[in-house]
DNA sequence: ATATAAAGGTCAAATAAAGTCAAAAAGGGG
DNA sequence: CCCCTTTTTGACTTTATTTGACCTTTATAT
């Protein structure tokens, strides 16, 4: 499947994201518009459609000089049965520091977590998320 | 009997479904039609008269920019789905038989194979799995 | 204070797909 | 030949993405 721009631009937010300490990120659009070859509102339009409230995201941001537009995972529903794409490839970073996952399985783990559930509704994204982590989870204690 | 032209597509179809990996394609719908130098909507008309539900197979698209239609052939109608990740989990033996995966990757993934979508509807079920074995392959391919 | 530069925001147009629907054409059986 | 079903075509609609022109906000230099 060729990806569009918006499509790989949101990949890139979303590992970002994930190898955050705090789950959040600030960027610049300029620069991340730079990086992708891009007009500025481009990246604008990827935050709206795909890291909107109702994905579980908050952004903020500021104009001006040292602007910036942050993402933010918001951590409310986080804690039971809903997990962000970006929560959940935190989630394998961690097990790979902890030594529970070897560099190519976490690499291979969140590759397959990206992909098997991209386009699902994303109630159920969320869902698949968090049962993915519980299932590596269980595994990994067994 | 002459073949109509969407008895050929027909059959392009499936044969191009029968030599995927996982049983599922990804086409767009314009391209296709310039293959076979007719209008677009015609692959609709195939898709839709012939890679229907009651066929036995799923399909999904997308329109705009990088837009697509896949087809799935579904493995299992509506009753369970105990067969497709089923597939998936053969599918993870082979890999392994295949030494693309170690004994522990491979037991890993399948028990996050069987988890991570248990309580999905099937349809979407389905997917999980499919896309789930399409990732893996991809991962492995790189 | 004010002006200016440096961000980000908005919105609409242009482009790229796919979907819908109905009319026209082509086959096939009686 | 006539009627019915299937196929073929194309005009129009809907959705998604990309681009760019113009607007607003903020920091900083004068």
């Amino acid at each position: 499947m060729k990806k569009s721009l918006a499509d790989r631009i949101e990949q890139y937010l979303i590992v970002l994201i994930s190898r955050s300490e705090d789950k959040s990120i600030e960027i610049q659009r300029i620069e991340l518009a730079e990086t992708f070859a891009c007009v500025p509102s481009q990246v604008t339009y990827v935050i709206s459609t795909r890291f909107s409230e109702k994905d579980g995201y908050i952004t903020e941001s500021r104009r001006g000089g040292c602007g910036y537009v942050r993402i933010r995972k918001s951590s409310s529903q986080s804690a039971n049965s809903a997990l962000s794409t970006a929560d959940l490839l935190t989630f394998i970073t961690e097990l790979s520091q902890r030594q529970l996952l070897s560099d190519r399985e976490a690499e291979m783990i969140k590759y397959i977590a990206i992909n098997s559930c991209a386009d699902l509704p994303s109630e159920y994204k969320v869902k698949v998320n968090s049962e993915m982590a519980k299932a590596l989870y269980k595994y990994l204690q067994m």
